[in-house]
DNA sequence: TTATATACAAACAAGAATGTATGTATATAA
DNA sequence: TTATATACATACATTCTTGTTTGTATATAA
């Protein structure tokens, strides 16, 4: 039967998203048919083609609906002074992420799909680029924050807040890439926090 | 025309696995046809069933290629006893790693594949163990010579060996994965030798 | 109250990819 | 010298997907 207001229609658009969101994650983005879509979200292709061009744009609007969130969330833990000290202040919004990866099944699987169950090839090729945007954000974000460490002679060491943040940055990024392939848990994920923090420890003066 | 020799069947075979590197760069590996393949080898799909029994198959073959010789090489600048100290032995080891990517199509376009190019489900899933399996093997190593930087009093503070080598190996993951998504060579490529030099001078007690 | 746009379902047509089966020329072993 | 296995090329049948088109029930605006 077809769905009638427009609250309905929103409703329906959310299932065929956290459809695809399963189906990707199970059978990768690119052996994911629109028809394996429609079955889990429980309506036909025709309604997914209502609603979304084609796969692409569905793949579009999963990277958005977790992504953009993520984004301020970060934004904020780095940039707003807090009443911790700067170092403090990284670890906790590297935590944070990882809490969040825990606790946010949608955010868990969508980053899964993004590393590794997605090809950067034709039409998700741009998203690369995005990637490396978003990054070098990211690194600027926490090099303020080292910068700030730096003034208030926090750290260990003669190094530049970008060597740090860098530094920091290219740690992070492993691990979110470990923690995604261990799905065990067994390697990073129970521990991950743990190495967050001896890796803050590593750049403080003591 | 048909190849005679046992030389020249091999040397089709060659012609198959590195027009397949190419292919599954440019087109991902789900996008990529036996025909695709066949036609960038100059040969008909006949030929490449008759060497491989399919797709999954040329991508095995791709990956040992490269990741074989690899593996020794790690080892060795690893577990070797050189004549310079650990520390200096870690930076060099990671360092001889960016060189090859530099200097080594074959494997660049390797890592590519299986970084961004390739997803990992079904029988690519086996793959990402490999992947962890490899990883904690590389650990190891570092550890190893982490362990003999501590022996030598070489270290500043007073982290364990595996926190660093963890740290140390989670950095350098990140930092292929950056390497590898930076096409244009901007952000982390030429800079990734010094982004190794400078993890390696925050743990050196100066 | 009626016309129209919305929100889908269902049917259709076309192309692409795969695996297999068959054909064949040549090297090689007997 | 001949039989056979090798190393492919070619042809075929089948299945999957995709995009589009058509149909339709219902909400909503006029």
């Amino acid at each position: 039967m077809v769905r009638k207001t427009k609250e309905d229609a929103e409703l329906t658009r959310k299932r065929i998203i956290n459809a695809a969101r399963e189906v990707f994650l199970t059978r990768g983005v690119s052996r994911s048919t629109l028809e394996h879509i429609a079955t889990q979200a429980e309506v036909t292709r025709g309604a997914v083609y209502w609603h979304f061009k084609n796969k692409t744009e569905i793949f579009h609007a999963i990277r958005e609906q977790v992504l953009l969130p993520l984004i301020d969330r970060m934004d904020d833990s780095l940039t707003l002074e807090g009443n911790e000290d700067p170092l403090t202040q990284i670890e906790y919004s590297l935590c944070q992420t990882i809490d969040d990866l825990n606790e946010n099944i949608e955010m868990r699987q969508t980053y899964e799909i993004m590393m590794i169950k997605c090809e950067y090839v034709d039409e998700f090729s741009a998203v690369l680029q995005q990637i490396l945007d978003n990054c070098s954000s990211i690194t600027g974000k926490i090099k303020l924050a080292y910068e700030r460490a730096q003034t208030q002679n926090l750290l260990a060491g003669s190094h530049t807040p970008l060597e740090l943040a860098l530094d920091t940055h290219l740690f992070f990024s492993g691990l979110l890439h470990m923690w995604v392939k261990d799905s065990d848990g067994i390697r990073f994920r129970y521990q991950a926090k743990d190495l967050i923090k001896s890796h803050i420890n590593l750049r403080r003066k003591q």
